[in-house]
DNA sequence: ACCGTTACCGACTAACTAGTCGTTAGTATA
DNA sequence: TATACTAACGACTAGTTAGTCGGTAACGGT
């Protein structure tokens, strides 16, 4: 193997010197945080190691973040955007309630596959201590948005007698917890197998037409 | 100040040396490390801080234990005790299926108002990758039990004519869901106000006497 | 092509902590 | 009381890592 300038191919030796506008070098620190502060936790996560998988060093990632406590800061804060229902719209494309329901549940379970999700719920859970401000605004801008917007949604749903008025639709979070249960076995125990995933999700839907649907 | 024998009542200065046999100072030293361990994580946990919450030096701690990771591992073993059901007690004790259901939810509730269980599930989500086999363990004994008998229960209690046959009664892990996602909001948002738990409680027996009770 | 700006480098320091080990002192038994 | 046993002490070592800083090189503007 020739040591001459560029080693290369073998495990990335130095690729040289890259040099990036904040805008486009900052999301790559971010992403790199995510992957490395899930996978080990804050304290165990080290500076090295996000700005290594971020492309550059240690000094580097100083020039952008002063300190391991904003990384962590700008990360979860960058995740706050609010995955707003599409209320119209699920009632637009829903022929009838079952259908509503199901769409309503898998829009719910998508977000349990989504990598990056469950990365900042286990951050949020096990290291939002740090950050109580950045966890109360998550709260507002995600969850008692979604179960806003599920009562919206719900009521709206009774008053155009598509469903009975189940105590559900005056407690919309009751709606989601099959969610959190399903959240809380992957936190625990890994990614589930999809099978199990699939029956959590029809027996999430089920339940929710036994409660909803008119007889 | 006198910097004598015994500066005393100050901040214990030096409580002189206690000698306790293992089986007094062990559960001092776990109970210690479900404080520390809950309260700052395992990573940023130091042993000297275990140890001087249980009232000895890191040098005594370690004629206990070889290692902080032991520590840890005693500290998840011994909360694998099962919360076993009372079944027989609860078909007996209840008058109707309401009551029973309420019954019901209130020890599943009242598992959330336990610090020791609260600090215990946030040590399993946050730092259980460390140890696998513990977790596998503790679903086993724990979580699957508790599935199992709320299924019989509950298939005892349909054939009892006691209730109608809900999706529930098939998906045993839907009943404990609300807890479920109440306890993700205990973790996340710090303990919840007593008014908040109670509606929790009450929506949650609400829902399932609209899924089981006889119409 | 020159030049100023600034993203980036990497060796260094200062601080912290897991684990060690020779010593000390409670407690039980005689 | 004398003695043996061992829980407990605490100073020390070795290893790790957050954050610093003087210098370097890529890029945009002229």
């Amino acid at each position: 193997m020739p040591a001459s300038d560029k080693p290369a191919d073998e495990a990335e030796t130095r690729p040289p010197r890259q040099r990036l506008s904040p805008d486009t070098r900052i999301p790559l620190i971010l992403d790199a945080a995510l992957v490395e502060f899930s996978a080990r936790g804050y304290n165990a996560t080290r500076i090295d190691d996000i700005a290594a998988r971020a492309g550059l060093s240690k000094g580097g990632l100083y020039a952008h973040f002063s300190g391991k406590d904003k990384v962590f800061e700008a990360l979860l804060k960058r995740s706050l955007v609010a995955p707003v229902l599409e209320i119209e719209s699920l009632l637009a494309h829903s022929a009838d309630m079952r259908t509503l329901i199901e769409h309503l549940v898998d829009i719910l379970h998508a977000q349990l596959t989504n990598p990056a999700m469950r990365a900042t719920a286990r951050l949020l859970l096990s290291e939002g201590h740090r950050l109580p401000d950045v966890v109360a605004l998550w709260r507002q801008n995600t969850l008692d948005a979604m179960h806003f917007q599920l009562g919206v949604l719900l009521r709206r749903c009774v008053t155009q007698g598509l469903c009975k008025d189940s105590t559900v639709v005056r407690h919309p979070w009751l709606i989601l917890s099959p969610v959190a249960h399903t959240l809380i076995q992957q936190l625990a125990f890994g990614t589930l197998p999809p099978k199990e995933l699939r029956q959590a999700r029809d027996a999430h839907v089920d339940m929710l037409c036994e409660l909803l649907l008119m007889t």
